[in-house]
DNA sequence: GCAATCGACTCAGAAAGATCTGT
DNA sequence: AACAGATCTTTCTGAGTCGATTG
């Protein structure tokens, strides 16, 4: 199987990328009728509009459920959403027809099915720049807008809850800052057949270690099996609440045993229209880019800038504990790049070097030795693989030393390219 | 009345693919 | 000019959130 799939990829990778291009021309033109959709009278980029081909279920982190076949999925098992007058889409299989059609305006989604896995649903969804997703996205920040107007009187109304008498508003007050001051999401319970993570509300007491007089150190997996890993000096109030939360319990009790999140999101939404607890994280991020880009310096060109930019919202994926493992051939990558470094600073020092020995002979030319990398020896008529074996040699082979003679400006011209990089 | 389940949506990381850049 | 490697963009689909429905 695999090598099956190794020749399938080295075929395409033979064919030059002119016809590459045409060829990914023309297959766009083909499923155009797929890939766009009339709503209301407007023309929109549908966005999945590829039903998931069969598999084997893999899933993230420790999967229950891993290894499992999810099944291939055919047009009877397809529910499409169109509109009342709407022609209805041509079957592309043949023999083959619609599960059902349906005309609902109430929801967004364009075709439905069910998963074999999960028994979960799946949607087609216009793309991200549709009218549907811009308008809610847009809603989504609004709502966060909104809440900073009520920021200050649920961060009083929280920090009195934690000396509340009643254990539930003790809970929800504790978790509630967690979620503000940390941007936990909420943390619905889950199954038996799902990964064990968790959020805020589902925390349990072996996730969290606590250091007096006020630090507290967090250890659970999250969304995706993400680790959040995490030592925090908390206010003193919510230490002592989260502590007496903790005592008396075993270590796979859960921390907040008499909150869920449909309650703490009640009550939410009776301090603030349409709030619930991932406002928190919205607000928050954009918050904190916010005030960090602000505080940036003056930073001279585009490019400063970028990086600037960049940095700072880095540090909002910290707070949002967004991270990505590094790339198969990282560690290879920087290795390769330290050597180029080494062999940089060499080649800096010897013309250094030579500049100085010009100096003070007031000669204008000197003598300098290069260690380089020989080239590969490609000749037309080489296969693929024997392009590629030589390059691998050329590349693995020694550094070559090369004398040459250097005129002063060339030396100087030398170091200038030397430091540029 | 309430816990369990469902439906519809956003969020998110991995991998594939496209494009850019330096040699 | 060609090519390889780096980087950026897109695709894919699993994993959450959260309100509604159901038994």
């Amino acid at each position: 199987m695999q090598e099956h799939l190794e020749s399938k990829k080295a075929e395409k990778k033979a064919i030059p990328a002119a016809e590459r291009k045409k060829i990914r021309e023309e297959e766009a033109e083909r499923v155009k009728k797929y890939t766009v959709a009339t709503v209301d009278g407007k023309e929109e980029r549908v966005g999945n509009f590829r039903i998931e081909p069969p598999a084997l279920f893999l899933g993230r982190g420790e999967h229950p459920l891993m290894g499992k076949v999810k099944k291939r999925i055919w047009p009877e098992d397809i529910t499409i959403n169109i509109g009342p007058k709407d022609p209805v889409p041509e079957c592309p299989i043949p023999g083959h027809k619609w599960g059902k059609v349906m005309h609902n305006k109430a929801v967004t989604w364009l075709a439905f099915w069910r998963d074999t896995i999960t028994n979960g649903s799946k949607y087609v969804w216009l793309a991200a720049d549709s009218k549907f997703k811009t308008v809610s996205d847009a809603a989504k920040f609004e709502k966060a807008r909104k809440l900073h107007k009520y920021i200050e009187k649920i961060r009083k109304d929280y920090r009195r809850g934690w000396k509340s008498e009643d254990e539930l508003v003790r809970q929800r007050s504790v978790a509630l800052y967690l979620i503000d001051r940390l941007a936990l999401r909420v943390g619905n319970e889950k199954g038996e057949d799902e990964a064990d993570t968790v959020g805020c509300c589902s925390l349990r007491v072996e996730h969290l270690t606590f250091n007096d007089p006020d630090v507290v150190e967090f250890n659970f997996l999250g969304k995706d099996s993400i680790r959040y890993e995490n030592s925090v000096k908390v206010e003193r109030g919510a230490y002592l609440g989260l502590k007496k939360l903790a005592q008396k319990k075993k270590s796979s009790d859960d921390i907040f045993s008499r909150l869920t999140t449909s309650s703490l999101n009640e009550y939410l939404r009776s301090l603030m229209e349409g709030l619930t607890a991932k406002v928190f994280r919205t607000y928050n991020a954009s918050l904190t880019l916010d005030r960090l880009l602000r505080q940036g310096g003056q930073q001279q060109n585009v490019n400063e800038q970028l990086v600037f930019y960049n940095k700072q919202n880095k540090e909002v994926a910290i707070l949002c504990n967004h991270q990505r493992s590094l790339p198969k051939k990282h560690d290879e990558q920087m290795g390769k790049l330290s050597v180029k470094y080494e062999e940089t600073i060499e080649w800096l020092r010897e013309l250094e070097r030579a500049a100085k020995e010009m100096k003070a002979s007031r000669k204008d030319s000197a003598d300098v030795t290069q260690w380089v990398r020989p080239k590969p020896d490609l000749k037309p008529n080489m296969t693929e693989e024997q392009r590629a074996a030589e390059r691998r040699r050329a590349s693995e082979a020694p550094l070559e030393k090369v004398a040459k003679r250097m005129k002063v400006d060339s030396v100087h011209l030398a170091i200038a390219r030397v430091h540029d990089r």
